[in-house]
DNA sequence: AGAGATTGATTGACGCTACAAGCAATACGG
DNA sequence: CCGTATTGCTTGTAGCGTCAATCAATCTCT
């Protein structure tokens, strides 16, 4: 039941459930963050990289790379933290074209200020929905996905950060 | 491990596995529609829907709550699908309040022909990564957080249609 | 039947993302 | 070395999504 193009029945139930998620998750998660934080959820999500990197500081580049971001749209969304004061621009010393974004103390601060709420939408929507195995199962379905969606592991050092 | 607003590191693992997949899936499946047919991933949706209704044929309330979008935002992507022939809008006999968006012979004929390209992403990038036994376990992790997600089901007729 | 509230849909303005072009610094090849 | 290509990043433009405002039609209550 694999064979073509075409998806048997049993795979098109499963992938419809998993559009719907891919519809629905991401405006919940937006909803929250802006709501409560004033983040969008890619926002906060550059913060947490930067958060959770070597001085709190990461080459453009490899900023892009962790949240699959292209140059030119980092380069906004940075330039926007930039101006609110969460994020600072300093240009590389290694390499002149560089420029290093770090997370300010203000930033810091925003982000352990919207992490719990976070955390808790997601335990609400998403962890707390399912059983342990169903929360070892996703792992597992989405390491397989990734290793097709990301097989030179560019986005690896957001994700694999917390394994064991 | 599941008190408090926290996640554990396991927990945190899986999450993070699944923020990556929402970060690339979108993308993937926008690429290939759009470099193949011409159509964005949500426009292909809302085709996609109209094709499997009676008469193929929605009312723009109805449409819009299969596909998850907002009043506007539908409002928006039927013009434009309706400008490029389409998809075209009817008043609604019973309710002159409403429109109806009816898939046109050329659109039928379009959702046709992208169908197999997509169809082959999205075995390719998600299907073929999992084991028969894992297409399943997604089946039951994706309801499991559609029931939080949208506990109403609403989205439902686009999720259900496949089911055994 | 009439006033007010609700529903269904459209429109316009603004913000964010993708794409293309551009500039500066570095690496490479003769 | 010098000229070219490549890398790193920024800027400008166009397109899509969101929100608020708007309008028409329907429903509700008396």
């Amino acid at each position: 039941m694999s064979d073509g193009p075409w998806l048997s029945k049993d795979e098109l139930a499963s992938w419809m459930r998993l559009v719907a998620v891919l519809e629905l998750l991401p405006g919940v998660l937006d909803s929250q963050l802006r709501r409560d934080d004033g983040l969008m959820h890619f926002e906060y999500f550059v913060l947490a990289m930067l958060s959770e990197a070597p001085d709190r500081t990461l080459q453009m580049r490899d900023l892009a790379a962790r949240t699959n971001a292209t140059l030119p749209r980092l380069s906004h969304v940075v330039r926007r933290l930039e101006e609110r004061g969460l994020v600072a621009r300093t240009p590389c010393p290694q390499d002149r074209r560089a420029t290093n974004a770090s997370l300010t103390d203000t930033g810091w601060a925003a982000v352990r200020a919207a992490a719990p709420g976070h955390a808790a939408t997601v335990r609400e929507y998403v962890i707390d929905a399912l059983s342990p195995e169903q929360v070892d199962q996703l792992k597992g379905i989405s390491a397989a996905i990734l290793s097709r969606l990301d097989p030179q592991g560019t986005m690896a050092p957001a994700y694999t950060r917390y394994d064991g």
